[in-house]
DNA sequence: AAACTTTGTTCATCCACTAGACTAACAAGG
DNA sequence: CCTTGTTAGTCTAGTGGATGAACAAAGTTT
């Protein structure tokens, strides 16, 4: 028997795509009226108010006083009910994990961040379930309550929510997604690191009117987010964006994925800290090396460590590069620790790309550093919670009124 | 002021999302019953009738005798008529220029190539006119006639339909749509070869199932064509899948870009000639090296050219193997010249790639050579004609009974 | 021949959008 | 203060298209 795949058009396709619409367009434009909707969205305006009602029904929005009039009636203002619910981001990084509680508006209301060292995966689940308790425990009261639970990890995630590698936590087949629902019976998201910081500058950083952008997280390794036609791309499996293992030097080093001249053993935090180690720098006692005490010595004024960071932002380019050649995308965000070495490796990275991009890529195109800094991945899987909610929230009113 | 750019939800999108649907349907399984394309597509019979009714009266479809009965009455058949119209497809190259007249499912009803070298655009241009008008003059009789005509050109096109750079014809900044449509009062479609490959395989060759599709289009250059979600991916000014220009060398040879270490260097059709050329290999009198007496040569046996090519498809294996970690997809299809060298290629890149290619990406891809050989790119601007022309066709009735 | 199946049409009903009338609320001018 | 004009929002009748059910048509099975 073959089911049906194909979503058929009915009315309740169109409501709930002009309830969409419009309450969209409240979210980009509050405080607005009916009657600005009706005529900037291209309804009339009977529709609108009825489906303004709605809305207003499953407290999404709110009406707030009249708003100034342009020579008659004065006007209802709508906004965006910000606190209808709270969205829970979790980003798991190899030696932190970070949890953030955000209205709908992916506003920052609490945040809790645990570092640690070398835990295997039942003591990080530990820290974790503590992390969203204590955000779930916190959360103001609102109608809707915590609206789902978003987790971001640094490996691969296929498209059940299942992670199936995460090499540098040493998990392989573990369904995150799974033992979530289960514990706290809340809609659950989990997410590659890089697809989620992707999501969260499209949604709430930089590339806002983007809908074309490529987010090169540079951690330990590289991982890459894409978002393509305005929507997150994730290959057939879920796969996508590992340029980290890219070759861009068919005869160079061999990366532990057992290839040569993958493009993460010439820019990322690793390939920083294998190439400063022989350089016999000065270090505190007990420290290892890491991205903060080398840009502490590049800051001291350390020669050798400026070179370093100055190839490093080279190859960067060389990477990026390849990217704008292959995505022609309007915006390239360079995120995740390497961001935070920004004014070191802008400039190099800027040079090589200047030198090596063909002419017409140049044009409306920009490479940033996050905005967002440290919460692109966590306000990322909380903006995919937060989607997915509004979503359900406008369509379950049409099949509860079936 | 701001302009309306959301499309609204109404009764005329519900008519005619679903008008698509079942004309789709139709395409897809014809023969087939009014009462499988309801069933199957999950709308009411009535509605079925409805719409089909509307499709006859465009002589998008017609009515076969009846079916053979599963019990009861038997049905009436109903097919997609393919020849209600007819799609013109023109693939410029580098010398030479195909066109090939198709019905509206792409079966290729006739064609005619032209060769030619060292041609100025006037030159090439007056071919162009006389291709087209030989194919237009040539066409049956049909309802709808010419539907469009396509062109697929080996270079930059913006999102205008001008060409940027055709550095291989000398073109630049040359809005040939314009040109066309005003001479032949039909739409006109200009898109890049490798572009328009890719979409020929999606909709007729290798790809028809799958959503994520890269091709590869390996001729004197290299360009990428990306299928992704299902729909031609372009970048935000069309200028996507320049990854013949991807870095695989960082310090490798200087490229006619400017850049260093360019995958075309390594493995296209001018690849393998620079490289026989200080070989000192056997030639026939007046004669310059290319593809097709390097293949010849190397059908005889010539060890050196056996070998010439195995570089060349290790090092293509080495590209699409960064393509394969960037898109994940469901199949990589090499079409262009060098697609006919597949007896030779195809064992080095498979095993570059087998060897290279992360072990969650190997399952469910697939490396193809083109199926449609040398009619990919002629066969996707074909398409896009006809895919414009379905569209408009049931939008229209809906406008005309406003 | 009678009973059952399947196909396709017809018709009354429902739902959501639209246009336009209407009410409410305001500004400006005499 | 009242009148006129303008804008905001609601209300109502009308329309288009999907739906479900009844029905006619044309088979098969027993």
């Amino acid at each position: 028997m073959k089911t049906v795949v194909t979503r058929t058009f009915n009315h309740h396709v169109v409501k709930e795509g002009n309830k969409s619409l419009v309450l969209n367009k409240i979210i980009d434009c509050s405080p607005i009226s009916r009657a600005s909707v009706a005529s900037e969205v291209g309804l009339n305006k009977g529709t609108v108010s009825s489906l303004v009602n709605d809305l207003l029904e499953d407290h999404l929005i709110y009406e707030s006083g009249p708003g100034v009039s342009s020579g008659g009636r004065r006007p209802v203002m709508l906004l965006f009910n910000d606190t209808a619910g709270h969205s829970i981001g979790i980003d798991i990084g190899v030696n932190y994990l970070l949890g953030i509680l955000t209205d709908l508006s992916g506003n920052i209301v609490l945040k809790k961040e645990v570092t640690f060292k070398d835990l295997s995966y039942e003591e990080i689940e530990a820290k974790l379930f503590a992390v969203i308790d204590y955000l779930q425990a916190s959360a103001p009261a609102s109608p809707h309550g915590i609206i789902g639970i978003g987790v971001g990890v640094p490996g691969i995630v296929d498209n059940d929510g299942s992670i199936l590698l995460a090499p540098n936590l040493n998990w392989k087949n573990l369904n995150l997604q799974a033992i979530l629902e289960e514990k706290y019976s809340l809609p659950v998201i989990i997410e590659n690191e890089a697809n989620a910081g992707a999501y969260g500058e499209k949604k709430f950083g930089a590339g806002t009117e983007c809908d074309n952008i490529v987010y090169v997280s540079a951690g330990i390794g590289i991982g890459v987010g894409l978002i393509l036609n305005g929507e997150l791309y994730k290959g057939s499996n879920g796969f996508s964006g590992e340029l980290g293992h890219m070759t861009i030097q068919i005869d160079g080093e061999t990366c532990r994925c057992g290839n040569k001249g993958c493009w993460e053993l010439y820019a990322s935090e690793q390939a920083l800290i294998t190439q400063a180690e022989p350089m016999g720098l000065p270090l505190a006692d007990h420290e290892e090396f890491d991205l903060t005490n080398l840009q502490a010595l590049a800051a001291a004024g350390n020669k050798d460590v400026i070179a370093l960071f100055e190839q490093t932002g080279d190859y960067l380019g060389v990477g990026i590069n390849n990217i704008i050649n292959t995505f022609n995308p309007q915006q390239v965000i360079i995120g995740n620790r390497l961001a935070s070495a920004k004014e070191l490796l802008e400039l190099p990275l800027n040079n090589r790309v200047a030198k090596q991009a063909l002419w017409f890529q140049k044009n409306d195109l920009e490479i940033k550093f996050s905005e967002l800094s440290t919460f692109s991945t966590a306000l990322g899987v909380a903006a995919f919670s937060i989607e997915n909610f509004l979503q359900v929230s406008i369509q379950q009113k049409n099949v509860l009124s079936v």
